[in-house]
DNA sequence: AATGTAATCTAAAACGTTTTAGACGTCAAG
DNA sequence: CTTGACGTCTAAAACGTTTTAGATTACATT
């Protein structure tokens, strides 16, 4: 049904070959029997078959984007929907396409694996790196084209985008203290994650630039949504001595804490200063609107596609590792400690 | 570099594609050789070429989701992002990949007709249908496997999945009228969308079930995000006599509400109600908590997955069209008139 | 010894494109 | 009149797989 080269050439009585170049415009075709087979291309509908194509042309401007799948699908969280809303506008321009596809975690290695193997995409977009990160071992053994999102622990000798979360949380960490508070306590992503690692760093970096304790009951390691960030806040508020600020490691962590505060009857933004990282929509809208890190997650992820189509390309990058500084935002959840902040 | 099936056979001493057939675990092919080869296959990493094998077997395995792009980009809507997910997963489970990509408004028809020309996809989904649906008319009439999210005005004869806007909002509508309330307001997307559309005339519908007037100026056509929400309310509150409830129809035209609301100095769920639509994870943090109108999102995706999957097979569909009912979820953003409401 | 049958395998073609290498005719220069 | 160069085109091969149709061998049946 669909119109092929062979048609073309059958209507216009030449070979498939020069139908072929004809329409890639080379030089070697005259002018005439260039017009006459755009023509009727065109008005028979003609549209490559892809998959023709990239068979032969052994690409196929198309990349991969791996998700961890189901218990921490991080799909829903805005700040990744932004960060892929980046990327696809972006890569539409020079016409390529996303592929996303989902993964257990346990066979993540063999999906990759597969997927490489499959010679199937052009490039790879790693999220969510990990200290120790098997993926970017393994896409660097096969020499795929990839840029990730996030850093390794060591020896991150590969193309990268990442925010500064050290910087973003020591941000914060300053703040709270210029509002005279002392007892800061950190709810925290699972810190195998480099992202949620390096912005616990940020937190330990800011409390000893104060000269304040680091106390280890203070920063509770927890996951990634609201669910547990309200129990790891209660669990923060029942201590003898509760913090009187709450550093959450991303804006669900910090509406999460926001409800336990108001469980306890007390008034976040007054009783108590929550923060949260990532400024995500719901942020700004959250009562009272949270402090928090704004992200520009849809530029990050350009940035991650326009590096990798260059590196397939084989273009040159400006940067091979692209360290974007968050900017602190504050709104009404943080002010002064109402009551026994011991001042510096 | 990668394995091939020529490879193998070389190394096993048989043809190709008695390699082919005994990966593929045909009968014809011998215990002994089928063993072999399959353990040959194992260790040298064989994976086969998608693209030989899609342009050979004429199917990708692979949907095709088109989003309307830039200006009012759909993907940064949580209600969208569960809804894609939904999809993703279901769709992992059978080996298909979903393709995104994005397409001006202008050129709309064009890029389906490139993409469906360009047999790269096995299937497509129709996100946000209209009530006149160019898109549609042209899937149907090439013939290719589609199921859309949504219906149109007229002439729904296709595979759809589709929520009953109009029957959440009329429960909207019965929930503030039973709570007092005789001026109501509506913020509404653009109606030229169905979803739209079906929302406003279940607003209408409430309304006149409950004998009330259905005043023009009380229903506002704007946009999708909070901004246009927040224009609108501004305008309603202005008004010479202004509504006591206002009935935006997606949550985040009722967040954009509400900080009119808090702007002129009222408070939200006592001075005036808001409710909104699609209960996304903002709705129940926001503040106060949304009234809002609850939609499976997720399970909506993996619906149109899966009939669509089942058109591409040729199965049958138990049903040609889903259609959801919604379930009203009241929080803190409605309660009775607090004064001037005139009782019916 | 011829015939039929089953088991196992493979040659050739196909999917639709692009690339490579070279064919063919025309024309100008020697 | 030969040689070389140019302009235009195409045959053949390639990408890696699967399908089709048939070949080959071994074995049992008559």
């Amino acid at each position: 049904m669909p119109v092929t080269l062979k048609d073309i050439s059958q209507r216009v009585g030449k070979s498939v070959p020069t139908v072929s170049r004809a329409l890639a415009g080379f030089e070697d075709i005259s002018p005439q029997t260039r017009e006459l087979v755009q023509r009727v291309a065109a008005e028979m509908g003609y549209e490559p078959n892809i998959t023709a194509r990239n068979l032969q042309k052994q690409r196929t401007d198309t990349l991969a984007l791996i998700l961890p799948s189901a218990n921490t699908l991080r799909f829903s969280d805005p700040f990744f929907s932004e960060f892929l809303s980046g990327i696809v506008e972006y890569i539409a321009q020079f016409g390529y396409d996303l592929n996303i596809s989902t993964t257990d975690s346990e066979d993540e290695l063999e999906t990759y694996l597969r997927h490489l193997r499959s010679r199937r995409f052009d490039g790879f977009i790693v999220v969510r790196t990990k200290l120790q990160d098997a993926r970017i071992d393994l896409l660097r053994e096969h020499g795929v084209p990839f840029v990730a999102f996030g850093q390794t622990e060591a020896n991150n000798d590969f193309h990268l985008v990442d925010e500064d979360g050290r910087y973003g949380v020591r941000q914060v960490v300053d703040h709270l203290v210029e509002l005279g508070h002392t007892r800061l306590a950190c709810i925290a992503e699972p810190t195998n994650l480099t992202k949620s690692h390096h912005r616990v760093q940020g937190f330990i970096d800011g409390l000893t630039a104060h000269n304040l304790p680091v106390d280890p009951n203070l920063i509770i390691e927890t996951n990634f949504r609201q669910r547990s960030g309200r129990q790891a806040a209660k669990l923060l508020l029942e201590l003898p001595e509760p913090p009187t600020a709450l550093v959450a490691c991303n804006d669900l962590l910090a509406l999460g804490a926001m409800g336990a505060v108001q469980d306890h009857g007390l008034t976040v933004g007054k009783d108590i200063s929550i923060t949260g990282f990532d400024d995500i929509l719901l942020s700004e809208y959250a009562h009272p609107p949270l402090t928090t890190v704004h992200q520009p997650a849809s530029d990050m992820g350009s940035k991650v596609a326009e590096m990798l189509l260059n590196l397939i390309d084989g273009k040159p990058n400006e940067e091979k590792q692209v360290i974007i500084k968050p900017s602190l935002i504050i709104r009404q959840s943080t002010s002064a400690p109402s009551k026994g902040g011991e001042a510096p």
